[in-house]
DNA sequence: GGGCTTAATTTGTCCAACCATATCATTATA
DNA sequence: TATAATGATATGGTTGGACAAATTAAGCCC
């Protein structure tokens, strides 16, 4: 188990969520560049000490992959990040927009005793409270079911689990919209123009999702 | 409030430590290479950049002493550092003598309002596991818990920060003893007999106190 | 295939934090 | 007071992570 900076642990990261909602597996350098808000030259400078380490698969102008070791830091990074979230808000009542910050830079600290024990302090959750499944510490990664709500059918009610996109102006959307993980939502209208869709809630309050919102919100 | 780097916050920390046990509050460029693992020109090169930002008064080959921003940047840093300490001792269940390197990545994490939760979460404390005072929120400091040096276990250093007898008498007999506040001091030897101890101090001086002397020098 | 667009890489620079070595100040001591 | 020892600084160099600008490769469309 190699030494990272907090930097490359960060690359990491993004390379396992881009390739993991990507079809193909793999992540491209200008979408990395994009998640970390730096240039395509930089990303290419990584991509090659990655490389050097053995933790990406990497090809001069392909596309890469994580290998098993790279894998195996991601998943480790996310079990740390999903776990310090789930402390901050059980433990210490934060609400759920506004944890991911702080959790950003808790998923870097290097202990792996401390994160044995804030599990089992936890009680060992196997959710986050975005509702995202947490890495066991073997790397094994409860199943997570749930499906974008823009995929849903029409009028098939479903629960919101979880979201795809932990920004704080996306979480603070939500909050105006009033929706919260938990919520029973039933689509009952697209609009074809732009692929918004009419949502209804329990209450029966009606409201109209744009295709990036509605694409960012998972359900079961 | 600057954003500084974690080097810049550790060396902050450094000084303020060396300071605080010096006698003189001040720090030389030599004490803290030695605290900081690392080169004399690399602290002198910090020194100018502390300077620079404020958090310092630096004068060419003269020690150090943190202005009083610094000193508020010092002593964020150790509250966050003994809260944690605390946390992990009195939650988690991680011994004494576990905590302090976990601590030292945890003391950077930024986040106003965690540190604010952590400390009401865990009941508001006034000392950490070691006994050292936590600073409150406004930097106030409860004072710190010093003992007689004749009740200090043998073979543990300490410091010497306080006298609680001021007379004449007392002060030239330390004197003759070369003994001054901020002097480390260990026990290596009782002698039961009277009740005297075998101190050293740090160039490995030895010399016995008796009882009475013992009993009235204050240390941490 | 040729040309165009987009993506990726190379090159050269910058800054923070480090170091070794050489030099300069201060101090302690003969 | 002169001089040696110690302490501090200056200089020049390295590395990691970042950037802009220029260049090259890949993919696509006719």
């Amino acid at each position: 188990m190699q030494e990272l900076t907090y930097t490359e642990e960060n690359y990491i990261k993004s390379i396992y969520t881009i390739q993991d909602r990507s079809g193909t597996g793999e992540a491209s350098v200008n979408e990395i560049a994009e998640r970390m808000q730096t240039r395509p030259a930089t990303v290419t400078d990584m991509f090659k000490k990655l490389s050097e380490k053995s933790l990406i698969h990497y090809e001069k102008y392909k596309k890469v992959r994580l290998t098993e070791a790279g894998t195996k830091i991601a998943l480790n990074i996310l079990r740390k990040h999903r776990l310090w979230e789930t402390f901050l808000c059980d433990k210490l009542n934060f609400s759920w927009d506004e944890v991911h910050e702080v959790a950003e830079q808790l998923e870097h600290i290097r202990s792996q005793k401390l994160i044995d024990k804030m599990d089992e302090f936890l009680g060992f959750p196997e959710y986050d409270p975005h509702g995202d499944p947490i890495p066991k510490h073997d790397g094994a990664m409860p199943a997570s079911k749930s499906i974008p709500l823009s995929e849903m059918p029409e009028n098939v009610p479903c629960i919101f689990v979880a979201v795809n996109d932990t920004s704080t102006a996306f979480l603070q959307q939500l909050k105006r919209f009033n929706l919260e993980i938990g919520a029973e939502l039933t689509i009952t209208e697209r609009m074809p123009y732009d692929r918004s869709v009419w949502v209804t809630n329990k209450k029966g309050d009606s409201l109209q999702l744009s295709e990036k919102i509605a694409g960012n919100i998972y359900v079961v």
